[in-house]
DNA sequence: CAAACAATTTCAAACGTTTGCATAAGGAAT
DNA sequence: ATTCCTTATGCAAACGTTTGAAATTGTTTG
């Protein structure tokens, strides 16, 4: 019933464990016969090697662990399908960390996987830990030359790993697109402050209108987090100031399906009276209505990427890699504005 | 740059490891003052413990497997969190593992995570397992004594551990609300079949149509899978009938908002010319327009029973549980009808 | 017959940690 | 001075596997 182990088919032919070992693992100087044999018996028995001791002699586990501020979005568990597609053909298993934000969580989580000897770590960092600062835990991880992956969110540091999409250009591309389609005065429901992704696609949104001469009205920008239901007060601040906007840029599709309740209730247009524009291609933002238009990120690709930069790492530890994905502008029937 | 062990520390202060490791560990029968310079030592150099020789050691990894067809969807994702929320302060770290269906994967999932020896199992199993109805792989498990729980997707067997919602209720319960709001043709869109959990709730709406003396009729009975897409063809075939329905209920929300899309195209009020009630309650249901009716399941609660199962099973492996969790009726817009 | 070779197997160490038992040193009581 | 106790440490085994080097056996060759 407990597992049964190489000494116990050892003693049972009467040979040593070396004998044993090299059999299962089909070595060419081992007799064929008592290969077949130990084989045989082995399957028979139900023994599956103890990865455990191997990992131990070996020094590596064939484990990473992925360190994710939530997993309920569409984006992530498309990047962790990426990353899985990679991995799982070579015989890695996934440790999925969910931090919920937490720098604390991230700390612990971080600290279990280096003490589990993990052969790499995949991190967005937790919007507690962009805001603190405090990368020591991630130290500890490069000290020991495990090769550490940034997804969306990285530090500022050029010496690190990361994949992600380029939010600024998306933003920009996002923002650009109203103004083409006639939109004056264009509101951004922001991410919260001090975290990359949000700030970068902030700055797109601000440097096109600055490109495109349009005045930055602050009181058009308003902050929410990723959650729809962040996005209706400010919403509703929005269509209560004296000259309203004609358009919004969500910091993502979340935000502007909240926006869009707030719309409805208000009885007003979209996209005719209002135009709306999202982030991240949500699946379901094709099926709102009206459809979202939104900027996609290639979800599955970043993670697919990422598992690639951790593969080259294992060989050649020195590289450091940037890789930015491109965004993609995707039209709906929430921006599609006859002029 | 490698990591430091207790040998090493040992070497450093001319002990044993032995008492580096009680040092370490906080015996009572070590000199508090070795204690203090082996810990601060310790900790200067950055010791972390090697998890790996332990779990050699000790015969347990305080790692769990957790097997799912998918992770995209919201409910997956609320009991994953469920699970860590209680896990993740007790120490174990999980391995999620997608089998995106296939009977394939799921079972070099399950070896490779025995192989790693894992504490325990939380699996729901995939589609193709089902329909192939192949258990081996899970039978390995179970002979080893290993945990194993299964979530949402069982199999019959009363033998096994599992926690689910009660989903033929839940069906009862939304087919029941559609006859008491006054809907006559009550049409369903089915999961797959083979799959128990979306028998169960075929069962529920068809027993509820028998009990209230409806008519079952088959023509008003379609199949999708659990995606969007897949209700977009069948709800269409609902209209195309002579007498089509003036209700639907969903197997779950995806398909309604598949359906949704078919209805807005055509023109038909929700929900005064055609209702609509799903199943899962997830998040986006309540910000679709108009709001969709749905069946809530107890997402992030199955987590944390399965967990709570998992560790009832560790001290007493005998029993085996069912755990069946009641669902919720959401009444929203779309089958708010006067009548 | 001795030497060389090939084929197969065993030995022993290693990976890092914990832990029951033995041991050592020192002090106190007899 | 012997015994006993306390306190702190060391020894050695164990977990399961792999692997370089050594050993064993049998066979061929000079």
């Amino acid at each position: 019933m407990p597992n049964i182990t190489i000494k116990d088919i050892a003693r049972k032919f009467k040979c040593s464990p070396s004998t044993v070992s090299r059999a299962l693992n089909n070595y060419e100087h081992t007799n064929i016969e008592t290969r077949n044999t130990i084989q045989e018996y082995a399957q028979k028995m139900g023994y599956q090697r103890n990865s455990v001791s191997l990992s131990l002699l070996q020094k590596n586990t064939k484990t990473l662990g992925i360190v994710l501020p939530n997993i309920s979005q569409f984006h992530e568990s498309a990047m962790v399908e990426g990353l899985q597609s990679v991995l799982q053909p070579l015989g890695y298993l996934l440790n999925i960390c969910v931090t919920n934000e937490s720098y604390q969580l991230e700390k612990e989580y971080v600290e279990r996987l280096m003490s589990n000897r993990v052969d790499g770590v995949f991190i967005s960092i937790a919007q507690e830990t962009y805001s603190e600062v405090r990368y020591e835990h991630l130290q500890t991880v490069m000290n020991r030359n495990v090769p550490l992956i940034f997804i969306d969110r990285q530090n500022g540091d050029k010496k690190t790993n990361c994949v992600s999409t380029d939010d600024y250009l998306g933003a920009y591309m996002a923002t650009e697109h109203l103004i083409n389609v006639g939109c004056k005065r264009i509101a951004h429901l922001r991410g919260p402050l001090g975290v990359n992704l949000a700030e970068q696609r902030f700055n797109g949104y601000r440097d096109c209108l600055y490109k495109y001469r349009f005045p930055i009205d602050e009181s058009l920008i308003l902050s929410a987090n990723f959650k729809i239901e962040s996005a209706i007060e400010p919403t509703k601040a929005l269509f209560d100031l004296p000259n309203p906007p004609d358009a919004i840029f969500g910091v993502n599709d979340q935000v502007c399906f909240g926006a869009f309740q707030v719309i409805k209730e208000k009885g007003l247009k979209i996209p005719d009276e209002i135009a709306v524009i999202g982030f991240d291609n949500t699946p379901i933002s094709e099926y709102f209505y009206p459809s979202l238009s939104t900027i996609a990120r290639k979800s599955k690709p970043i993670g697919e990427e990422a598992a690639q930069l951790f593969l080259r790492q294992i060989n050649e530890p020195s590289i450091a890699n940037h890789i930015i994905l491109p965004p993609e502008l995707i039209v709906r029937r929430s921006s599609a504005l006859a002029n």
